[in-house]
DNA sequence: GCAAGTTTTAATCGGATGATTAAAATCATT
DNA sequence: AATGATTTTAATCATCCGATTAAAACTTGC
């Protein structure tokens, strides 16, 4: 979890704090420096003793989001002890609860995904070996009972999608709907439990 | 449709085609104006002369590329003559061909309706008025035929999210997937098909 | 082909912004 | 309390970037 903002903290935890929230609301290009230091209740210069610059101060934070975003998932995906439903259940609610504590993440992720790719997948371990996973070895069982002939990418991109959308595109949705927040968080809740049941129709319906 | 490079085009039009192409690759913010001169291989003053500001410029091409997004919607939604499926079938089908040619457009209207809401919401129009679709009406007598309980709310969260997502986290999925530009595309056409199906079952499903 | 308007250019301005600096304030050690 | 190290501050620098300007280059109408 990323730390909390709490009384007793040193400035450089008080510096990553302020710059994380104002990176994720307005992303790195229009971050200013001295937005940081405005947000933080600190002198501007002590952004530059801390952190050597603004790109460096970025890099961290976003590596630590990154971090929370990947974390407990790969254990989840590869736990034999649970099955293929439930495992997708576990990813859900996982992910949703994160996303209720931290809305902004998942815009944050897409406009550096988006705005400079090559920096953004080197700096967090995009690297596959993905085959591995108990998950998969699950996913091809499953192809043989069931004869499913779905690409499981659709299944992957379908389960983010749901999951994750509804959080990134959060400022449109809610405008077109007329929900509070509390109302919005409810929706998600909801959300929380279907999701992993309209996956498993998608799964069950045999071709 | 937004207009294509081409010979003999105008000036403005030259420099509002740069502008749209530098706008949507970078946001905002991380666009400078001397990034569209390049771009459009004119000079910089060009820019102020035919539209006042950056910020006039961006709001031009804003809107143009929100029309093109609402474009035919709202028509496609109050039609009496297709059934609510064909509806949502026409829907993913126009949004899936309209992303293709324009993939960053989703990552454009995210980035915007965030880092700027209040502007954004007011930009387009995003007055309601959705009640007297005949769609709304065609998903009431659903409701009462077959006693659904679902939200209306996650049926178009479900349909959006799983048309949109793709093409908005498009880096990073094809990344981790290893899928080139034209499988990536064919992915997206198979997603033509699927959604539409995925999304009646959701519907046919009753409590 | 010349005058009036229009478009394009190179040069420059002024404010914003990331970064630095040197001095002041605070803290730690004895 | 005195000394030295660390942290914080206000002021400043250098560069970037949106915008302007004045002159040059075109175009149009006669």
């Amino acid at each position: 979890m990323l730390p909390s903002s709490d009384s007793t903290i040193s400035t450089e935890e008080k510096i990553k704090l302020a710059a994380r929230t104002v990176f994720m609301r307005k992303g790195y290009a229009a971050t200013r420096t001295r937005d940081i230091a405005e947000e933080s209740g600190l002198n501007l210069a002590l952004i530059n003793y801390y952190f050597r610059s603004k790109e460096n101060l970025f890099n961290i934070v976003m590596l630590e989001i990154c971090q929370l975003f990947a974390s407990n998932v790969k254990e989840l995906l590869n736990n034999p002890e649970t099955t293929l439903d439930q495992k997708i259940e576990q990813l859900v609610h996982h992910y949703i609860d994160m996303l209720l504590s931290n809305p902004s993440i998942p815009f944050f992720i897409l406009n550096e995904a988006h705005t400079s790719p090559d920096i953004f997948l080197s700096r967090i371990g995009m690297d596959g070996e993905m085959e591995e996973l108990y998950i998969v070895k699950q996913w091809k069982e499953l192809v043989n009972e069931k004869e499913i002939t779905i690409q499981p990418l659709h299944i992957i991109l379908n389960t983010i999608s749901m999951t994750v959308f509804p959080f990134a595109a959060a400022p449109i949705v809610r405008a077109k709907s007329n929900l509070s927040t509390d109302s919005y968080q409810q929706l998600m809740e909801e959300r929380k439990i279907m999701i992993p049941k309209w996956i498993s129709m998608m799964l069950s319906n045999k071709k």
